[in-house]
DNA sequence: CACGGTTTTGGATCGGCGATCCAAACGTGT
DNA sequence: ACACGTTTGGATCGCCGATCCAAAACCGTG
């Protein structure tokens, strides 16, 4: 009945599934993983359903394929003929960062941990133990606690960061807020919180987060 | 119409938010975590939307309830007068096997870490380390390392074993393919996880994340 | 024991989601 | 120029969390 609605002529720039992973990554980076939504990426690519479905299998193959392409990046973006400390420390560091960037990374690295990206990081880490002079019999438990540790701690990093307003004005305001919660919870209950609270504030995130990668290479050390 | 369809009578055992938590724990373990629905609730509680929702505030609500929960649980139960190596391995233990047992706890930790479930979590460790003799300018990065350790290895542990059927046969089968898989990988590409390829089969994850805490309380003692 | 306000409960309903499906538009080989 | 396979857009389905409201039970007051 008249209805005759002229769809849309169809796109030029052809679609392809590293178009869709990079508008992913920005939906997710800027409004978390619940703004990754097929709607969401139909708007921002102009296109419908099927479009996406053609490239892709469905969401959690979507968010494999970001995280593999952020991961993948880091792990190319180091430098690994240094020193393997430094190797090693710089890897961290850069994980850190990474998944401080892209939050949503650590929660899928733990949710479906035999995707490539993870193999990957475990390579990386496990060489430069190796290279560090790490027993063969030790070698494997230290690649695990290691990798499992960098994941951990930034992963809550960044989950942390994520309640914070993306302003620093925000986040001292906030850490002051939760400090002052803490050091209330009264030093009978919680001798240990209420003493953390007056540290709270002043800490840095990623120079607590290289001390512990140092316990841990000190750690490692020992079964020298 | 002569719709007049009796509604049925009210319940005569009071729903309370505890009774609640307790079917939502068990949806959680027996489905994870897309099996907890407020849909599945009606039916498990049989009984109605507006019920629920009287004494849970929402679906995010509810899982932190049902994490506190069984985190208290776990805390509660360990000895903590113990010598205090001993009761920081027994904590890790305890944490581990309960997030080995209800696996969507790991991940509710790290996606909200500011609810009390944590909290105590650092208090207990905290005060653990702290009794170790951990020097003051130490103590709050060796305590976020550690937890931060425990949790994310736990956590790994879980999603891996959530994959894996639940049975023990059908583990090995699962570990055996997966280390085919890995010893195919070719060694000039990936010497590190070829070789753990071979490792994968025998290793046990509860006694690797024990060493991994070993590891870190050998690093932390080299603060002293 | 009656009665009215308060708390607790059950279910209809809404908008939004992932996924499926199919026809229209395009490109390519002949 | 034509036909066939590929890529694209959008209607549609079933299920979800959340909201809302009225029925049912409870309870203090007289």
């Amino acid at each position: 009945m008249a209805k005759k609605t002229r769809r849309a002529p169809r796109r030029t720039d052809g679609l392809s599934k590293e178009v869709i992973v990079t508008a992913a990554t920005g939906l997710l980076d800027t409004g978390g993983e619940a703004a990754l939504t097929f709607r969401a990426l139909t708007t921002r690519l102009s296109t419908g359903y099927g479009a996406i479905y053609h490239h892709v299998a469905n969401k959690s193959d979507l968010l494999a394929a970001a995280t593999d392409d952020v991961i993948a990046r880091v792990l190319t973006g180091v430098v690994v003929d240094a020193e393997p400390r430094d190797g090693l420390r710089a890897v961290a560091l850069g994980l850190f960062d990474a998944i401080d960037a892209h939050p949503w990374v650590g929660a899928q690295l733990s949710r479906e941990p035999w995707r490539p990206a993870l193999l990957e990081i475990y390579e990386t880490i496990g060489r430069l133990l190796d290279a560090l002079g790490v027993p063969e019999r030790a070698l494997f438990d230290a690649a695990g606690a290691l990798v499992n540790y960098v994941l951990g701690v930034a992963g809550q990093n960044a989950a942390n960061a994520r309640v914070l307003a993306y302003d620093e004005a925000d986040r001292s305001a906030f850490l002051a807020t939760v400090a002052e919660q803490w050091s209330r919870l009264g030093p009978d209950r919680y001798p240990f919180v209420h003493r953390a609270a007056a540290r709270l504030r002043e800490h840095d995130d990623r120079e607590q987060f290289l001390a512990g990668v140092d316990i841990f290479l000190a750690g490692i050390a020992t079964l020298r």
